[in-house]
DNA sequence: TAGCTAGCTGTAAGATCTGACAGGGTTAAA
DNA sequence: TTTAACCCTGTCAGATCTTACAGCTAGCTA
């Protein structure tokens, strides 16, 4: 079996356990004993949603959870907050400041020893992170993990694409699915690049009236509560695009 | 040299033309013979931004552009329009339709007989795709290409990074380095959430003129024309953020 | 034919935003 | 001590948006 065949069995699981149960095995196959992805989808801006998909041990995503360790922990700054594009090697660069190196010796405990974070952007505003660790903490092990740092990266990926087919489209991002017209959608566009209804409707060639219809059935299909948000929300779900 | 050094020495690059070289010196080292990496940025939503890094035949490219290939590629389509976040492998199943299997083969007169496109998304708003190509068609080169997969979508990764770096940062998104203040964020933030200044000023604990101040400052700052486009912009260059 | 959707238009009161006027304060770096 | 950055507030005319009412056409499908 190929890595590609391995990474698109990722894309036929149907449901959130077997999506569980195959991951954890494609990372045993990498030689990592844990994993855990995380997504951040912006449907609303001031509460993001996060689906969680924990391999991590239990204890360890308790006291992360209790801690709030999401606030200082390096790799979630790097993948969703920066949103960066490479991993993250764990190292001791990464986690500098004291209580970043507090937070990762907690971790070792519970036998997270080596390993590294991988990030994945959707176009919908999603960002995810999938990070991947070894209980060996040997120079062995971490060199095993540079030598599989791209089929770790294409994992997340894959994995990705698989929690936003069974996960993301039935449930945050079901919005996503949901079709503005044309119109609709021109009239968004041009609001975005601050246009006003009457700039609107001399570029569409219709009456100021039609501007202000469309982008109110566009707000009510959104569930926006004026203009700006009818704005916000068709951009932050790639409702609207070039 | 580890592939983590190789794929490192992209972001010590300092021009384009350094870029350039050491993407052709890494993509030749896979075993590839021509690269080509565009990324689009929506800087402005009717005008999307583009830039290409092109290793390919000029000829090619210069056919691709007069014909206006963009709008029928399906590797665009599914990297940029689409913005899927797993790579395409080149084959018959991806190029089904007539037009698409024309184009395709006119580019195998180029000597781009094998490949696969990489897609990688940043956090502004950036939809970037990275086509590896290589001028062998055996059985032989696509199991080849097949088994360094991995490699190569994290050398899209990183030449994204690198891209973002050298030349986004200095152009198109230039305005994203632009820091507004906490308030002007708060003020974003609640405005894209649909709230009206009145309410903005009750959650924030100031005067409606106050909020009206800082949403006035974003929006020069950001050479914005009205509170829409403030907040557009915001959003489509990440600078507001939960 | 009836029903549905997309697209289009009008009026008008009231809410909201914009821009230009003018003026406070604190804090931190030079 | 000056300078700069951030934060805060006021007034007011005019532009723009929101929401409510009401009604039109064209094309498709059951």
């Amino acid at each position: 079996m190929s890595d590609l065949d391995l990474f698109e069995s990722l894309l036929s699981c149907g449901t959130v356990e077997a999506l569980h149960a195959t991951t954890a095995s494609i990372a045993g196959q990498l030689g990592f004993d844990h994993f855990i992805y995380g997504v951040q989808v912006n449907t609303s801006l001031t509460r993001p949603y996060q689906f969680i998909l924990n391999g991590y041990p239990k204890e360890w995503r308790a006291r992360y959870v209790e801690h709030n360790y999401q606030k200082i922990d390096p790799t979630y700054y790097h993948c969703i907050t920066k949103r960066q594009t490479i991993p993250v090697i764990w190292d001791s660069r990464v986690f500098k400041g004291s209580k970043e190196a507090k937070m990762r010796n907690e971790s070792r405990e519970f036998g997270l020893l080596c390993g590294a974070s991988f990030a994945v952007h959707g176009g919908h505003g999603e960002a995810a992170m999938l990070s991947l660790a070894s209980s060996q903490d040997s120079y062995r092990a971490q060199q095993d993990i540079l030598s599989i740092i791209g089929k770790s990266q294409l994992l997340a990926c894959y994995l990705h694409e698989a929690i936003q087919r069974i996960v993301l489209s039935k449930g945050p991002l079901l919005l996503t699915k949901m079709e503005l017209t044309l119109r609709e959608k021109e009239c968004l566009l041009w609001a975005a690049e601050g246009k006003t209804g009457g700039e609107i409707a001399d570029i569409l060639q219709i009456t100021e009236r039609t501007v202000t219809f469309h982008l109110q059935n566009a707000g009510n299909k959104m569930g926006a509560s004026n203009r700006q948000h009818a704005i916000a929300r068709a951009l932050s779900m790639g409702l609207i695009a070039p």
